[in-house]
DNA sequence: CGCCAAAAGCAACAAACGTTGCGTTACGGC
DNA sequence: GCCGTAACGCAACGTTTGTTGCTTTTGGCG
């Protein structure tokens, strides 16, 4: 009984091959679209102040779109402040682990400088306790290669987590303004040399 | 001209005396209601999924009270937030800085050890930029205390907020799985000792 | 005890939110 | 180019949210 062509838009027929997803043209205009709203969004107004109707107007979008397409707005911040990250971008290699975590350090710092990305931040931390999406983690790779690299490492990579991203992170959601062009540099040499 | 009683409800002819606020009986039940449904609500579902009219009903309040009083979600949870953790209590004080930071230390674990405070924290990252309701701001008044109140101190507060502090809130909140009994020391004796 | 006004309750309302069904566009594959 | 259908737009709808004017309760104080 093929017949009666119900259209419930569920297990195409050739399931094997491939769903069929739509990644180009306009699809992608309104993913670009509702991300750049988004991010000028939770930074004019704070994470918690933001809401779907306002996204879809400012991203010249229908509402609808984002309900089907993320379903929920903590799912769609969430997805944002992850891909917001890490394009797999090239880390600091000069062979000197101490070198190497200062210009980390530094990326990291310059990276949540901007209001955009602190408020992402923010917003991902509301977030954490439930959902996987910890935009964190590919810091803490990050951490643990950079120490499994270094022949007689001096610290670990918990050392660096707790006492040189944990601080910064710390800083930067709840003391944005303690933050200058000192600061990658102090804790890096805390961490060392011990003050 | 005193006449006219527009009763504006603002700048009463004794404008010196107090503007009679109100604090015990029904309002203290009130708010001990409210805050209670604050703190169960976003244990129960998170943060980000609490409303107004939910937080009302399961306080037996109308809706209207926690509007007028507070006039905004962000603003009452972080109220509670802030209010929840420092009810003036008593600080360790044995005369020996090492000592009295573990113990300050491991209350503070002990603290964001259950679900409610956890989340709170969480929730209070998410609006720490704009208000200024910074419910981290009594742990950086009492850092400072205890270095301030010691001879010759080790350890400045702000080594004291990035090493101690900030480790411990960058767990609860992104790593709440890593925190055991031993956190406390470890990071005391990394602040002290160096590893 | 009795007054005054602060704070809570109530009810009705406008606005915003999120859902659903259906028509339209246009991507991806042939 | 042509077709099938994924994804978007549109419009209507029910629900929830937050506001406002008013009444009722009741804490604080003489």
């Amino acid at each position: 009984m093929v017949g009666m062509e119900t259209q419930l838009a569920s297990t195409p027929d050739t399931a094997s091959t491939s769903p069929a997803k739509r990644t180009g043209g306009r699809s992608a205009l309104v993913l670009a679209a509702v991300r750049t709203a988004v991010e000028e969004l939770i930074k004019e107004r704070g994470p918690e102040r933001v809401t779907v109707p306002m996204i879809a107007e400012r991203a010249g979008v229908n509402p609808t779109s984002i309900y089907r397409r993320w379903g929920d707005l903590p799912t769609l911040i969430n997805e944002i402040a992850t891909y917001r990250l890490d394009p797999e971008r090239p880390l600091p290699q000069s062979g000197d682990l101490r070198g190497d975590l200062t210009a980390w350090a530094r990326e990291i710092i310059e990276h949540y400088s901007t209001a955009v990305n602190a408020a992402l931040l923010r917003a991902g931390a509301a977030t954490a306790g439930e959902s996987e999406s910890d935009c964190l983690r590919n810091r803490r790779a990050e951490a643990t290669m950079f120490v499994a690299r270094t022949p007689n490492p001096p610290v670990t990579a918990d050392q660096v987590i707790d006492h040189l991203v944990a601080p910064i992170i710390y800083r930067v959601i709840f003391l944005p303004w303690s933050i200058d062009g000192t600061t990658a540099d102090r804790l890096v040499a805390e961490l060392f040399d011990r003050a």
